[in-house]
DNA sequence: AAGTGGTCTAGACCACCAG
DNA sequence: TGGTGGTCTAGACCACTTC
């Protein structure tokens, strides 16, 4: 790697990695109470605006919340629509519906090339192919194909899935202990295969967004791809940054 | 408006309105330096370290850019590609090529209802509307349809746009002295029409990835409404976030 | 060597929440 | 009333850039 490593790390930077650390090993579940800042001053040995540093850049970064007068709390992961919702086009004000999710298949696979690149393996690697329909108040709304490693997440079968309600993530989670974050999100616009169609409830040759997007853990570690089609006629897929 | 106003500003807070009115202002232009975090300090009467969680929150959002040993700089304004780029379908690591503008119409039109809508401004007002095609290599990418409330922006004509090298935001901000933000991201697929077609040169009816995405200023105030119609056979719209 | 940003400390006080 | 997060200070020292 060309990675620049620097001659030191910060206090912070090592207590972000000690509290994340014990973040994902599930030692605090989500919406858990974390020790007082003063607590985990005395315990990491430094002061507390040094944890107080530490503990507001993973709130920035989504992995806990804190409440004025109360404490800090573990937040929940990122759902698998992260960020993003589907509302009505044009309408930027409207209170997104949320999709829920239906287990259609459980298969394996090989990688294609492009894929294999993307999660750093090689070349024809075997691959866990997951199929979800979205629903938003019963409609079909978006169709995703998700891919994982087999040789990362291996006994991945549909009764697991379904026992984790559904969710690719929330199962990651539990059963793996894996926080998966979604990132680098790629838009297209593509017609729809004779078999999505029947899927989604659409003519064939209509025409659909995809987003293809990767999901990546806290190492870094590159261990989802992940493919989903939107029904657009409707709906819009809408994306709000703060920042 | 139903906002909790605080009963309160951290100093912080109000060294950042101070801060983010002075490089509006046009005062320090972009790439200048700051005076440094001490002179800061002693300017507005507060610490080095309320001056540091001021410009380090700026600096998050993108106003500023700090160098260790140099000092802290204006940052360029938003490009009108924002985070986004183009590239190949599938390649998540690729350099991306920078689209190049070129105007080709500035017209007057009054607003439809989802836009003086999403404008926050009243049925059919008058607005400016630019067109601008995006080219990679020579090659026809995107087409943007931009479209400005009159009365906010006076005297704005093809000329001066030209003068600008045909982008918008640095317009804006060298005739206004507005910055503008894209927020608000939607995505769709839809079908190219017969006019769209011709400036694009692809088929009518071809899908295209369609972005409409509004513009706010600092103060939140929405100027901006901007369709934006990408040929994405060849090319994806990529979205990186760090956070 | 001087000047800048970057980290860390110890202590103080304020705002908010729960009992 | 006590505990928690949130703000602010004064001072120290480190890392990096420039001269």
């Amino acid at each position: 790697m060309s990675s620049k490593k620097p001659h030191y790390l910060p206090l912070y930077e090592q207590i972000k990695s000690k509290l994340i650390a014990r973040i994902a090993s599930g030692e605090w579940p989500t919406d858990a109470v974390l020790p007082s800042e003063w607590d985990l001053a005395d315990e990491f040995g430094v002061s507390q605006g040094t944890v107080r540093k530490a503990v507001s850049e993973l709130t920035a970064l989504g992995w806990l919340y804190r409440q004025q007068g109360r404490g800090t709390f573990v937040a929940p992961g990122e759902s698998e629509w992260g960020r993003a919702h589907l509302v009505s086009p044009g309408q930027f004000a409207e209170l997104p519906d949320v999709p829920r999710p239906e287990l259609l298949a459980v298969s394996r696979m090989t990688a294609p090339d492009d894929v294999a690149q993307a999660l750093g393996g090689r070349r024809g690697m075997p691959l866990h192919h997951l199929r979800l329909l979205w629903r938003v108040r019963g409609e079909a709304v978006a169709l995703d194909d998700v891919l994982l490693p087999v040789e990362r997440f291996a006994e991945l079968d549909a009764r697991r899935v379904r026992l984790a309600g559904g969710g690719v993530y929330v199962l990651l989670e539990r059963q793996y202990a894996v926080r998966v974050r979604a990132t680098g999100w790629q838009f297209r616009a593509v017609r729809c295969g004779r078999e999505e169609a029947v899927l989604l409830g659409v003519e064939p040759d209509e025409e659909l967004l995809s987003v293809v997007r990767l999901g990546v853990t806290v190492d870094g570690e590159v261990v989802e791809w992940r493919q989903r089609l939107v029904r657009s006629r409707h709906w819009a897929w809408q994306f709000d940054l703060k920042r």
